[in-house]
RNA sequence: GGGCGCGUAGCUCAGCUGGUUAGAGCGCACGGUUCACAUCCGUGAGGUCAUAGGUUCGAGUCCUAUCGCGCCCA
């Protein structure tokens, strides 16, 4: 027989398999041809990124689905791939450039989507080999690029139909501006940050004669003021509406007009209105006609429209400017004030608010729809709650900012003609105009955002424009599982886009993970220093310990708090799984083949423990339906180790050591007990029960005892099936609960008084009707508790021997002899205590079972709490006889 | 301003449709070289479930309010 190492080594483990399994094409849905699709597209990291616990996490919840469906019997499918996130990738080869003393400016756009599509090809397979270091069984032979060819056919195709059916339109609007990106960002961003500032307070010149106090956070804005607010009913500023005023420093006239935006608490009460650079100057402004002044170059130098401060740096400005205005006396004071200010998601420099002439999606349509997809059903949200947040944004949607001045990503598919004027959207790249014929067309030079093409991916993935096999079988998915604070990124999207193209949904169900934090909860950040590397962690606990923790460790939609003392005990975990099937593979020789049976005569203990495992499955099952994966993780540990290996695993020993049929019995239990539970905890950490079940299948073969999964031996776990709950014997179940407690209730005493741990101790057991039942459990006894067998008496009925520790369970009561070693004042004491606390008991029993709770509950939980005081009384009885004879 | 989540043992977290003495891991105390495992085994200490009301026969769980922490949207 060959013998497993004493401890389970996951690096000698991980890389094999995963290798052994791809290999075999176990990661395809076509290992279950037949099986009904289930499909999850997974969201693609960046493909020059670095792995994170964002993405450990997302594999984790993903692969856990997949194994699972896989196993029972579903044509399983995960699409893998990565995601050119244009904003990103672009940052570090211009970053490169830099490095080598040249720009992407200087180098020219062909030459730099060059060296992009270079960065990419060295950098791109790593995240990749970091998804499989996690165990992903994701179908690589289905790897996907969001700027591989087909997907950019996806994104034309998209983009025409959007374009044709008047969706997708170019304006002149504010929008977020990068300086440092030299790009437009959509509103999803920018994030607003809360900092301290100054609020200004300065005089506007009134064109005839006095001036009305403005507040501002941000002077140098002056420059392009084009109007003066104030609220319509506000006494103080009445009859300077309709007047005009005049831009400090410039002496513009501006008019002075009323809007009941303005607040009359806030500052002054008096608003100066930019259209061109704040967002809600600009909606102001369109309500009012205003022109709109735009102050700022792209790189948020002042530009000739601020007269004399063109050319300078927009804080530059605001200083001098303001420092101009106090000499000319036009300055009230300056407070201090907390600003929000928006600051770049990528990079956080500051962002400003620039009109210029971008391409918009009109998103209202499809927004619609996907509302009225979650609300009617066709598509779920776990958690639930999201469901609020999903609304709210789809129901005050805005326009989305969708081109980008960037050289990486998908070329917006629009030619100018420079003869007619006109524009060209066409699938296949154009040679003519479409509108006069000329040649002279030039091609839009901004690309998309990102999302355009990701919010393609569920079905550009599967070949989406054309009608592939793949799109036909696995289209739509089934869920899409991602983190919630992409919710609007990307999931909405997807959804709409889903709805739009296809005519259909892209998933019926959304499940959302938390994000995962330091063991503070405080947000992993470079900055903060307290990042988590997943492949440390990996290389330290193994993948699997790692899996474990994020899987159990918190609840659907919760952010986790990641603690590296709990992966150490996962990984512990996966060691105590390795140990208890390399006892099982070590005690086959306890029977013979000649001791099979088809119909065992299963113990208590064996019937307790295959009608706990029943349970379990059914549990487990129930909750991961419900995708309560966590919890259902956790039953799993707790029964696998708390009761299989810390009690019947020891008392196996027992009924091994019995031989023929007992010992056969036995180890059949031994192998189911331990399969399905190996089985269970497959889609949560799969390395290592793997390994597990490859050693135990080996060594039952080997043994050739007869012993073997119904279904027979599988090639791999990974391709098993999923457990079903077997028969249950809910009276063994309780007897054994039982003994149980009377084998604590003695390990208990034997601890209070010393006993050495090795010393067998005498034991006498009145068990009244149970005796007989207990009496078939005496070795097992003898063993957990450490009783001497010899000198064990379970009896119906008798006297308590004189010099005697005395446990009481109800109907059962245990009397320890401890030769010389009981203090009778000690005993005494210990029982007196021990009465108190039954009294206790028997009250409250009683007050509740006089209570309308008697009346009221269902009646099994009546019985329980009757039961409950029966035993009570019964051990209420015993000891106070035994302190009497005491 | 609107919305969401969290507040349970020293720490990190469970507690699924309310069911009656609240669980786990780590840590702590005491004891263990029992031939699966010291990445282990046994025993134990430790919680007025944030606070105040309410619904109910029964509330950590449902409702209302308050306090504290975090997040999202505007």
């Amino acid at each position: 027989m060959s013998e497993m190492p004493k401890a389970y080594d996951f690096k000698d483990t991980e890389q094999r398999l995963y290798q052994w399994w791809e290999e075999n094409g176990w990661f395809k849905p076509e290992v279950n041809p037949d099986g009904k699709p289930f499909v999850i597209s997974m969201p693609p990291p960046n493909v020059t990124g670095e792995l994170h616990m964002g993405h450990a996490m997302f594999v984790a919840l993903e692969d856990l689905m997949i194994r699972r469906a896989r196993m029972q019997g579903r044509a399983a499918l995960w699409v893998p791939g990565t995601d050119h996130a244009g904003i990103a990738t672009q940052l570090q080869v211009e970053k490169m450039l830099m490095r080598e003393g040249t720009s992407r400016q200087e180098i020219g756009r062909e030459a730099f989507l060059q060296r992009t599509w270079a960065w990419k090809e060295k950098y791109g397979g790593y995240i990749t080999q970091q998804l499989r270091a996690l165990g992903a069984s994701c179908d690589w032979d289905r790897e996907r690029f969001t700027l591989d060819e087909g997907l950019s056919r996806a994104v034309r195709e998209a983009f025409v139909r959007l374009y044709d059916m008047g969706l997708i339109y170019q304006a002149e609007y504010l929008v977020n501006w990068s300086p440092g990106l030299q790009t437009a960002v959509s509103d999803l961003e920018v994030e607003y940050s809360e900092e301290p500032g100054k609020l200004y307070y300065f005089k506007y010149p009134v064109k005839d004669g006095g001036y009305i106090p403005v507040a501002t956070t941000r002077p140098e804005t002056i420059l392009g003021d084009t109007a003066v607010a104030v609220h319509p009913e506000d006494e103080r500023y009445r009859d300077y509406i309709g007047k005009t005023a005049l831009v400090p420093i410039l002496n513009r006239e501006i008019p002075i007009i009323a809007d009941e935006y303005v607040e009359r608490e806030f500052g002054t009460g008096a608003l100066k209105i930019t259209p061109g650079h704040d967002p809600n100057d600009f909606e102001i402004g369109r309500r009012h006609n205003l022109p709109i002044v735009n102050v700022m170059n792209k790189d948020a130098t002042m530009n000739e429209a601020a007269g004399p401060y063109n050319g300078l740096d927009r804080f530059e400005c605001r200083q001098k400017l303001w420092a101009d205005m106090e000499a000319a006396g036009l300055t009230i004071k300056v407070e201090d004030y907390t600003l929000s200010v928006p600051r770049s998601q990528r990079g956080g420099e500051i962002i400003e608010p620039l009109v210029s002439k971008q391409w918009f999606v009109d998103v209202e349509p499809m927004a619609k729809m996907a509302l009225a997809a979650v609300h009617n059903g066709r598509i779920r949200i776990v958690p639930d709650r999201f469901v609020k947040v999903w609304d709210n944004w789809l129901e005050n949607i805005r326009p989305w900012c969708i081109s980008r001045q960037l050289w990486w990503g998908h070329r917006i598919p629009v030619w100018y003609c420079d003869d007619c004027g006109a524009q060209t959207v066409t699938r296949e790249d154009p040679s003519h105009c479409g509108t006069c014929g000329s040649s002279n067309i030039w091609q839009d030079p901004d690309v998309l955002d990102t999302w355009f093409s990701s919010g393609l991916w569920p079905f550009s993935t599967l070949g989406w424009p054309d009608q592939t096999p793949d799109l036909e079988k696995f289209y739509p998915t089934d869920i899409m599982e991602t983190g919630y604070d992409i919710l609007f990124f990307w999931v909405a999207r997807m959804v709409m886009s889903a709805l739009l193209f296809t005519n259909n949904i892209p998933f019926h169900t959304v499940y959302l993970h938390g994000l995962v934090r330091d063991e503070h909860g405080r947000k992993m950040s470079k900055t903060l220093g307290n990042v988590t590397d997943p492949l440390k962690v990996m290389a330290e606990y193994g993948t699997d310990a790692l899996r474990f923790t994020l899987l159990t460790g918190g609840t659907p939609g919760n952010d986790l708090n990641l603690s590296l003392d709990r992966v150490a005990s996962n990984r512990n975990f996966a060691n105590k799984i390795w140990n208890a099937a390399r006892f099982i593979t070590r005690s086959l020789d306890k029977a013979t083949a000649a001791d099979a049976t088809d119909s065992p005569d299963y113990t208590i203990a064996d019937k307790w423990i295959l009608t706990r495992l029943s349970e379990i499955i059914e549990t487990a099952d129930r909750l991961m339906d419900s995708y309560h994966y966590g919890e259902a993780g956790r039953q799993v540990y707790e029964f696998l180790w708390g009761e299989f290996a810390d009690w019947y695993v020891e008392l196996a020993k027992v009924q091994l050591a019995e031989g023929g049929q007992r010992a056969w019995t036995t180890l059949a239990v031994l192998r189911q007990v331990m399969d399905d539970c190996l089985r269970l905890l497959h889609p949560y950490i799969p390395y290592v029960t793997e390994e597990t079940w490859q050693q135990l299948k080996k060594a039952f073969q080997t043994a050739d005892l007869g012993i073997a999964p119904a279904e027979g031996w599988a090639d791999a776990l990974i391709i098993a099936k999923w457990p079903q709950a077997g028969e249950r014997w809910p009276e063994a179940k309780a007897a054994f609960e039982q003994i149980i407690e009377l084998v604590r209730s003695i390990r208990a005493v034997r601890a209070e008084y010393k006993v050495a741990p090795a010393r067998k101790i005498e034991a006498m057991i009145v068990a009244g009707e149970q005796a007989e039942t207990l009496a078939q459990q005496r070795p097992i006894l003898a063993f957990l508790a450490r009783l001497d067998e010899a000198k064990l008496q379970i009896l119906d009925d008798a006297n308590a021997p004189a010099q005697a520790v005395t446990i009481p369970l109800g109907n059962i009561t245990c009397y320890l002899p401890l030769a010389g070693m009981v203090d009778l004042e000690q005993e005494r004491a210990r029982l007196t205590k021990e009465l108190a606390d039954l009294e206790k008991e028997i009250n409250r029993l009683t007050n509740l079972l006089n209570s309308p709770f008697a009346e009221k509950a269902p009646a099994h939980l009546v019985q329980k709490e009757r039961d409950k005081l029966a035993a009570a009384q019964a051990s209420y009885q015993e000891i106070q006889e035994r302190l009497s004879s005491l």
